[in-house]
DNA sequence: ATCTCAGATCGACGTCTGTCGATATGATAC
DNA sequence: GTATCATATCGACAGACGTCGATCTGAGAT
């Protein structure tokens, strides 16, 4: 179906406040696609695994959250599109790390529209 | 499959900390489980159209989203059962309104465990 | 009680998603 | 070059999801 991924960056900084009436129907799509991206337990816990440590190896995800490789690749790769994480090669290993400004994003699109107190 | 869906409050305010290496694969499915009612494109527009005014009755919604009647339902009812939306019977409508309080713990799960800076 | 109408539930449909085994790719070591 | 090993991709499968037409439920109104 998607015939040519971005596989790395997807610059895009979505998130458009959710709670103050001005989400329109294509924005509510690409904030939507990020929340999808969070919607999984394993990719919650890469996430916080990741980001726990600073940085983390592709290699240890299979055996510490019990999910064979392929899988983990698949999640990786999906954290990754959304700009969730980067992704960077050592040697033959694979590293990532979260990228917080993206998180940020998301963050500031639940931030209710109450600015002053 | 669900033999007795709490249709109304859902007391959990899930939602650990995300980024802090301390989710406990449980915790991952209940905060997922959060990001999945908010992963859809038409429920981020309902919550976004009742937050704008405060509340919002469900007979103006399958116009003003363009969808069914009973696909609005059934997305009300998600967000109702994530704890996201109160619903209110006046006469022969529904009310609803945003519970803020279990959006912030969805977004407190975001923030990055930097306390002091 | 009957009528009317808002909303919920049911049933079905096509599509998307998480999963894994098998295989391909790509980088290092030899 | 070949061998090895980490990761990505492929193919298949079961289950979940978004959607709508048809129907049921329940609250007014008469």
């Amino acid at each position: 179906m998607v015939e040519a991924i971005n596989h790395s960056t997807t610059e895009v900084v979505c998130c458009e406040p959710l709670l103050d009436g001005t989400l329109l129907a294509e924005e509510a799509e690409q904030l939507a696609a990020m929340f999808k991206a969070l919607a999984d337990p394993i990719r919650l816990r890469l996430l916080n695994v990741i980001a726990a440590s600073g940085e983390g190896c592709a290699c240890d995800f299979p055996a510490a959250l019990g999910r064979s490789q392929p899988t983990i690749s698949h999640h990786l790769r999906i954290l990754v599109d959304a700009g969730l994480l980067e992704r960077e090669q050592r040697g033959k290993w694979a590293w990532f790390r979260v990228r917080e400004p993206q998180l940020n994003a998301v963050m500031d699109a639940l931030r209710p529209p109450t600015p002053v107190r």
